[in-house]
DNA sequence: TTAGCAGTTTATAATGATTCTAAAAAAGTG
DNA sequence: CACTTTTTTAGAATCATTATAAACTGCTAA
């Protein structure tokens, strides 16, 4: 399995649940932007035994941790996490109901305008 | 007081406990970026009476309905409400902790460089 | 002014997403 | 295999938020 070397070298055991859920994560073609309610859905529709719901909390945060995973400030009751870790823009696509990614070079730069000294400037974190 | 008319005109009954919630939110020079919890400890240090936190619940959600407060989408247990309606950014400053205001004035255009059809273009939200 | 309705407040219970716990299972190591 | 460390798991606990329903308040028609 090509997940395998990859949670070795992160310092995670490769265990059976965690190649599941890196299928499911990461053998796709798109951003996939999910809740964690979402990706137990999609591991039950993709295997046949079954992962208890800690495992996938302990997953998801262990990926995230490792830089594998990303959260999506949205408002919710649910938190929403993104497979795409780039520093990128989220825009809801009113018609389509869901969230579009637009990379940083996709949107060109965030001017501002107003007068800010340089240092303040820099310590800013456009949300 | 001020706010008795703004809230007859939303049709919100001028009540006690409102009337002192607009004072805490909105009799401030700036911008107000708070939670549940921190609007209940400014209302316990400006009054003497008690509101109980249902009501402050519910007062937000009926303001917030009105179009007087807003929702901040960020990542954080706790729900944050704007006093600031405008649609406008929010960044963070990393030294100060705290959440900057910047008016899309401020910001300058957000320019979408990838190329989308008109249509697509129109039903996408910047978050 | 007052009766009565509708809207509001309140304490408390319920809900639901997330985190914690601790015991069992699995993985790494030599 | 023997041993240690990490991981999984079911279930309990936590905590922000919402629901409930009874008491209270504001409004207004008569
Ligand atoms: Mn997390
Ligand atoms: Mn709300
Ligand atoms: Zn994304
Ligand atoms: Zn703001």
């Amino acid at each position: 399995m090509k997940y395998i070397e990859k949670l070795r070298k992160s310092g995670l055991r490769p265990t059976k649940q965690r190649l599941q859920i890196c299928e499911v994560l990461f053998n796709r073609e798109k951003t996939f932007h999910f809740t964690i309610n979402e990706l137990e859905q999609k591991i039950k529709n993709h295997t046949s035994s079954k992962i208890s719901l800690a495992t996938v909390y302990n997953t998801v945060h262990a990926f995230e941790k490792k830089g594998y995973l990303k959260q999506i400030p949205i408002n919710s009751s649910e938190t929403y996490f993104d497979t795409n870790v780039t520093d990128h823009h989220h825009f809801y696509d009113l018609k389509e109901e869901k969230l579009i990614d637009l990379e940083n070079s996709d949107v060109g730069p965030i001017n501002i305008l107003k007068k800010l000294t340089e240092k303040r400037l820099n310590q800013l974190k456009f949300l």
